[in-house]
This record gives C-alpha cells, sequence and structure tokens, in this order.
DNA sequence: CAAAAATTTTAATCCAGATTAAAATCAAGC
DNA sequence: GCTTGATTTTAATCTGGATTAAAATTTTTG
C-alpha cells in the first residue's frame, strides 16, 4: 500500500534492520540492545549497520516513526472504511492490533523516548500527541451520533492506547495468538465485561 | 499497612531512593536515567547510592519487586473485600491504579526485565507471572458466578494489564487526573463503550 | 562530649558497547 | 571479465556512565 515502485536492496535491508531492532528492543530492551545483536539477527556485523543509519539514536528514531505510520495508517483506513463512530473505532482497533502482529513485522514499543535527541524526540512526540488526538476524535464522533455512551474521552483513549502499546511487550510471533488478539482486542475494549453482551458488530 | 514497626533511616532513605528511581526510569526510559539523575532528585551524589544497592541492576530489580508488592497488594485487598467475580475485577483494578498514582509513588514500568541477571529476571518474570494468573482466575470466578460474561480470559487480562502497565508513562503527577484515573479506569475496562449502559456498582 | 557507627563525598579507575577509518568483498552494467 | 559503486568487515579508538576505595562528614550512642 504505502510500497515504492522500486524497493532498493539498500531499502529492503534498511527495512529488514528496523524489523530486527524492533524485535530486539521490544524482547531485551533499549538497554539491554546492542548493535551486535540487532546484526546477529540480520547475519551482519555491528559496524555493517552504520551504512543505514547514522548511529544508535537515530535507529530508535526510525523505529519510532515506523510504529507512528502504523498508528496512522490504521486510523486513516478506519476512517476511510466509514461507519458510525463505534464501528470505526473497532475498526481502528482491528487495524492496528493486525499490523502489529502482522507483516508489518514487529513495532517497537515506544518506551525510549527521552533518550532520543530533542528535534527528533520532539518530532515523535508531536506525532504521538497528534495520534491521541485523533483517536480522541473519533470517540467524539461516536458520542455525536449515539453510537458511543458519553465517556470521559482522555481516560477511554488512555485504557485503549495503553492496551495497544502494550502488545509487543507480550506478543512473540505466535500466529494462533496474532489471530486471537486480532479477533479479540476489539471486542473486549469496546464490550465491556459485564453479562449484558452488546450487539457486536461483525461486519467485515 | 506493610510497615515495618520500625523504619530506621536507612529504610526510609532506601524507600526515597526507590521511588526517585521508578521516576527516573518512567520519564526518562532505562538508558536515559544515569545514577546521577536518580541521586540528583535525592540531594545527593551517585556514588552515595552504592550505599544502599550493590549496583544499578540491582535498583531496577528493586523496583520491579515493589510494582509486584503494589500489584499483589491490589489483587489481595479486592478479593479480601469480596462480592461478585465482576466486584472484585473492578475493585482490584480500582486499588491498582490507586496505588500507581498514589502514596505508593511512582511505580516503575516493567520494560526492562530482560536487562535483568538471570536470577533476578526469572524471579520477576515468575511474580509478573503469576500476578497474571491469578487475576485471570478473577475473570474466571467471574464467569462461573455468573457477574461476568464467557471470554477469553487470556486476551481479556492482557487487555486490562496492558491498559494498567501504560499509566506510569503518561501520568506525570497531577492530583486532578489521579482522581479521573481512579474513577473512570475501572468502568471503562469493565464497562465498554456502547451506548447501553450497564448498571454500574458504585458502592464504595 | 568522645568514640563508634552510619552515611556521604571525592577522586579515581574501568569497561562494555558505540563509533570510526580503512581495507576487503560483492553485485551490476558494459 | 573488468570497472565502478555499493555493501560489509576488520581492527582499532573513544566515551559516558558505572563502579570502587579511601577520606570526610554526619548521626547515634553511651
Amino acid at each position: 500500500m504505502a510500497q515504492k515502485a522500486a524497493a532498493t536492496r539498500f531499502d529492503l535491508q534498511k527495512d529488514r534492520m528496523l524489523r530486527a531492532a524492533a524485535r530486539c528492543f521490544n524482547e531485551k530492551g533499549y538497554s539491554g540492545s546492542s548493535l551486535k545483536d540487532v546484526a546477529n539477527i540480520l547475519g551482519l556485523t555491528d559496524a555493517a549497520l552504520y551504512y543505514y543509519v547514522r548511529n544508535k539514536e537515530e535507529l530508535v528514531y526510525l523505529c519510532y516513526q515506523r510504529a507512528g505510520d502504523v498508528g496512522r495508517d490504521a486510523i486513516d483506513a478506519a476512517i476511510a472504511h466509514g461507519g458510525s463512530g463505534l464501528d470505526i473505532v473497532r475498526r481502528y482497533i482491528r487495524c492496528h492490533v493486525a499490523a502489529m502482529v502482522g507483516d508489518r513485522g514487529p513495532i517497537a514499543i515506544m518506551s525510549e523516548i527521552p533518550s532520543l535527541k530533542p528535534e527528533h524526540r520532539d518530532e515523535i512526540l508531536e506525532i504521538s500527541r497528534r495520534h491521541g488526538a485523533r483517536f480522541e476524535a473519533l470517540l467524539e464522533r461516536g458520542i455525536a451520533d449515539g453510537s458511543i455512551a458519553p465517556c470521559d474521552v482522555r481516560m477511554t483513549g488512555n485504557v485503549i492506547m495503553g492496551a495497544l502499546n502494550w502488545v509487543p511487550k507480550w506478543y512473540r510471533g505466535d500466529a494462533a495468538v496474532a489471530d486471537k488478539i486480532v479477533e479479540e482486542f476489539p471486542r473486549i475494549l469496546t464490550a465491556g465485561l459485564g453479562p449484558i453482551s452488546r450487539e457486536v458488530d461483525r461486519s467485515d
């Protein structure tokens, strides 16, 4: 969808590198991941990474940029599909987790934003802020059209974002689990626990 | 509740240190927090921390142990209070977030477990695993007594734990926000979004 | 208050892991 | 199959922050 027409060898390798880095960061933490660890996954030497990236900080920065893209695309896709506010929220959740556990590869959990250099940090924070604001707007929209009960959109947003952001912390690539996540997260996050089960949107 | 009869100067300082460390780790990330940063908050020199702790790894370990205690205590308190499975789940969520944003001070988000040395890592992972299992058992209990609709307890647990664990990432000590968190999280995480609002337990 | 114990600082050292430069290898076009 | 540019490696250096030892200070105790 967002693929260039001509993906050069360089671009492909760089992308592989970012996935490897994301995987490392999620599994071993930031400080626990050396460039050597990332390079090993690719069958490379640590020094080789410097061909693609200026330094470790930039590696993290690019991972977070990718993470931001995934979130943005998920909201875009959900909005494009249309429906009530609640429909869009559900679909966004589904799209976002699907990307996280799917072919967009591991997405780095944004745990180390403060370690970025100021320009990068500000940019990522802004992306993150904007994403949160867009999601809250979806909630408002649902409230306006009556599909979502009036609620504190800030807190509701934090709840849902927290649940989503935490996924990379525990998901370890099991395909069966991936399916379950995509299936269950939208429902759990919008339907609640109680015994009175709401009619659930199953349109796909 | 879990306070020693005689809290020695040493114990008090050590506790202050762990809170300062948790705050640093949450705000600046693990790698972004030097011992100097932690010491500065306390008005101490970095070397002084070594009087309380063997090294940085142990500092993190103790932070995570505290985090584990908070979770355990929250479940204990909720169970002790009794009620239906759903009541207990709600109360657990409330207790846990209340501790996170309250007087138990900042609780370190467990982002760097893999950086711990093997013994510590295994211990913290076990604590974490046990906590998850206990929470899932609460869900089962609710399903058994009919207060919670049948659901995938693993996924539901992951959703709720994610939302809770993410709180330290964005909460920055604003008391008004703290109140809102304690008020809203239990409701949002158990009631869902849709317009059909379930009767909400307001017993306190 | 003096002595002993507890706590903190000063002033080094130490080191894993990031970074760099130059050389070696590889891939593609001609 | 040669040449050029792209990619990777080898082999160092460099560095921030962790760690340590000894000295200084503060607190407690008798």
